[in-house]
DNA sequence: CTCCTGTAGGCGAACGTTCGCCTAGTTGGT
DNA sequence: ACCAACTAGGCGAACGTTCGCCTACAGGAG
């Protein structure tokens, strides 16, 4: 099927190994003339050389396993994209398991990437951040690099400042004199959800406000499951003029609610999101939010791995990119119409 | 570094072969005693086969590439996280290649799959439905399917009935009253683009209604220039009642640029989009569109390759997947309002 | 005692590379 | 004319598997 250097080898009148040499090796004396017949032949066969073959010799595949979520989850899915840019600007492929929301059954998915010799794994799954025999794959086997906490440490670990993105959105909201601040978080058992909420607490403090449990409603991050703890918040406490939703995905659920509900915003209730989606540029109004750098990260994070598996060079544990208000109309203050031209 | 057959041979007492044998290979005839002690020395060492090796010989890696155009659409995304999910059914992992925006030479990571020996490529990159280059390397190499057209012909094609949808959204409209339609589309030069248009055509026609050029506007594809474009819309015919987005992230933008224009969605103009992105069951109003099957689409791409591959069956070269309207507030027939459950 | 059959497992080859060492032939110096 | 040094390329081994064939031994039938 496949022309092998054996091929060439022999079209050219050497031997396969200096045909080796000369087609993918370094620097080899090798007279001009055999050279030029070497790369003819090779170009004329269609040589392809067979990086299977030479992983087995070199120990090392280039190639970088990812197992995440869900790529229909925006920020994940953007996290991948920068992880694989970087990835391939330094040489290696990406090798890609996803774990199914219905059998999170997620040592399979990681067992096959090992098994087919991934250099190193990314861990993008926060799914698995309490999954300790997914844990014990990732600390033993393999150099990994997570964004999710894993269980008994040892990984290092790159995201951005969930408790900053919390404190930033409901400062924001504070200093623009709300009072009864809710928040709609995702699901309670993600530590995601409780750093940026112990961030949301930091401000209410700060502003001198009591953090109240009722102003408090979960989510599964999605716009419906947003719309229906808006309705649950707003049933409970009328008086709220401010809502920090933990995604922007959850934030237009808030919206629609908001709306439905007669509510004008941001005259009646202010909202902040955050993840900055591109499309809340432009939702009605548009969306003010706290800019998480996704791409940079997956960027980062693959960096982080080739250098720990380059250099053996001590890597942090911890690497936090930083997160940025992006100041649009919801909160009524500084905010800007919907951009066309961006 | 990992351990070998040899290795848990050698501890079992047994040759490396029959150690192979009975952990990696069919049935074969070894005492009950021997396969015990090879499996025990097999966990107690932590063998993990060698995929690499195994490939070698066996010619397949039981690995399909898939080369996206970028993960950041949602559509996009989707189509591969199907994708990736029946490979994984079927045994085989995704080597994934993306097409970076700034520098479109695809060869680069196509050859990149062909190296490592993929089985099968599956191509999701509307940007390269042009490039000749590409398509010769998925034509002639390795078996291929493709989610958009492949210059030269000879790659399966699967997908949705473009036409259709553009039909579908567009006669809704008609079926509404709407006698000044306008759409918004995605670059000019895709096929999928055109494609659409002319569903929107053909429900003119079938209208009575005639085309009108001035009614036709582009765009990137992204909620900003859906903006802006209906901006340029409404400055040319203040008359349009009703616009068809050929993406939902349009509509998003086409929302926004109504509503800045103060006219509102559905009474004083209808709106559809397409794709169904879960968050546009809750815009303001909740969008009606046209719902694209991009999951089934990416498992049926799968589905058809491995078939392909497999059986060297004839692969019918072309699939088409229905679409469906969903109908919600935006056009004010029959819409409903956002619901909270789903 | 020989022959046949079945069982348990060994053994060599191959897949397509990389890598380091080896060798045959040519120069140059003295 | 002899030896050293260089040049151009060959060669064997190894990476970790799979695969098919081979062998050693045991037991039973004739």
């Amino acid at each position: 099927m496949y022309v092998s250097l054996k091929d060439v080898g022999a079209h050219a009148g050497v031997s396969f190994q200096t045909a080796g040499k000369v087609l993918n090796g370094r620097a080899v004396a090798v007279s001009s003339d055999t050279r030029e017949r070497i790369h003819s032949a090779a170009a004329e066969l269609g040589y392809v050389p067979n990086v299977l073959a030479r992983s087995l010799i070199t120990q090392s595949t280039c190639t970088i396993g990812i197992v995440a979520d869900d790529l229909n989850d925006w920020a994940l899915a953007r996290f991948v994209v920068g992880a694989e840019r970087e990835a391939r600007r330094r040489g290696h492929a990406v090798l890609i398991a996803t774990v199914p929301d219905a059998d999170p059954d997620a040592e399979g998915p990681v067992r096959a990437l090992i098994e087919r010799r991934v250099d190193g794994i990314i861990a993008a799954a926060p799914k698995l951040e309490h999954d300790t025999r997914v844990a014990k794959l990732l600390t033993g086997r393999v150099p990994a690099v997570s964004l999710h906490h894993v269980p008994g440490g040892g990984v290092p670990v790159v995201g951005s400042n969930h408790r900053r993105t919390g404190r930033l959105a409901t400062a924001h909201l504070a200093r623009l004199g709300h009072r009864r601040i809710a928040t709609v978080t995702g699901p309670a058992h993600r530590r995601v959800v409780a750093s940026r909420l112990r961030g949301y607490q930091d401000a209410l403090a700060a502003a001198g406000l009591e953090a109240d449990p009722a102003l408090v409603e979960e989510s599964d991050w999605s716009s419906a499951s947003g719309h229906a703890a808006t309705m649950r918040l707003l049933d409970r406490d009328p008086e709220i003029t401010a809502i920090f939703a933990q995604s922007d995905l959850i934030a237009v659920g808030v919206l629609s609610a908001l709306h439905q509900r007669g509510l004008a915003v941001p005259d009646d209730c202010a909202v902040v999101g955050c993840d900055d989606l591109p499309l809340v540029a432009h939702t009605i109004p548009p969306l003010t939010t706290v800019h998480l750098p996704f791409y940079e990260t997956g960027e980062r994070a693959i960096a982080l791995l080739l250098d720990r598996i380059a250099q053996r060079e001590a890597v942090p544990e911890r690497v936090l990119l930083p997160v940025e208000l992006v100041v649009r109309a919801s909160c009524g203050a500084g905010g800007v119409p919907a951009d066309p031209g961006s």
